[in-house]
DNA sequence: ATCATTGCAAACTGTTTGCATCAAG
DNA sequence: CTTGATGCAAACAGTTTGCAATGAT
């Protein structure tokens, strides 16, 4: 079923090697954090780390979890995304993508989007052309798409509620 | 220029409507805020008002903003999003519209985009067969566009800051 | 007289910082 | 031996809550 099967040591390397290429030590703490949004592929809350390293038996306090979250961040390794609920995740995946989110629980799965042109050009609201001049002088960057939308345990649940 | 002027009371009364509508009392903390968002179109964070209201000579405490913001989002009148840069601010466009954001100063202002299609269908990250049929589990509400860009006066630092 | 609203102060949540200790180069 | 990493505890920012005083019906 998985044709490429990842010895341990083997992506334990891997993240060693992003750290030093970053240049940060590969400390217990970064790279137990980092095999793990590796290993999941989830877009973890910092609480969600702690209790999943506890789980593992890989218990990081507070304070180093969030020291190292920020240097991750800092150096490119993490992405710091917040939902529309406002809860902060931290996504590894760096490639320029899109979010699926879950309106209820605010899961967050990474998409493309198929169908979204190449350039979206803003127009302002109300359209006026005092509006459109001013708009006009933003430099667009990249535009990011969330699709809200609820995930199939929730939908269970709230069919579940309803019968 | 403005083919209608609306004048103070035209608006008090829109507010006051709006607010009996869904049941609030006109209260003078929900006019004041309320007037304040229609008036400027912008997208104010709490403390923002705050000192907006102060300048006006219009003060509320903390505590009354943040309990009337919490009841205007919850009957439908204001809309709460956070940025990015996980920054909670107030908008009170009800239509259904898309954000262009300031990367450095998260000023944000409400956007149509043109070209989007109508449905926007996520495809998984990898894609695999197995990703697919549980993506395809998942019931997709709206899609919501953020534009990333740099404003205008934000842009204008930056060449300052670079001569 | 009753019930909603205000606003102070205290509580709370998520995050950051100061600092003593420990580990690595 | 010098520099960086850890983790406790205290500080902090943004938000919420308990409660007494006030205002509206």
């Amino acid at each position: 079923m998985a044709p490429v099967m990842r010895l341990p040591t083997e992506r334990g390397e891997d993240v060693q090697r992003r750290l030093e290429a970053v240049g940060l030590r590969p400390t217990l703490a970064r790279r137990l954090v980092l095999e793990l949004l590796y290993e999941t592929n989830c877009h973890y809350t910092a609480e969600e780390m702690l209790e999943a390293l506890r789980a593992r038996g890989t218990p990081l306090s507070v304070a180093t979890l969030y020291q190292n979250l920020r240097q991750l961040v800092e150096r490119g390794l993490l992405r710091k995304v917040t939902g529309p609920d406002g809860v902060v995740r931290y996504d590894a995946n760096l490639e320029p993508h899109h979010h699926l989110i879950c309106r209820r629980c605010g899961r967050m799965v990474d998409v493309a989007v198929e169908g979204l042109p190449a350039t979206l050009r803003p127009v302002p609201l109300p359209t006026t052309p005092s509006a459109e001049r001013e708009l006009a002088r933003w430099r667009v960057l990249a535009p990011h798409v969330e699709l809200e939308a609820i995930c199939p345990s929730c939908q269970e649940q709230e069919e579940a509620f309803h019968a």
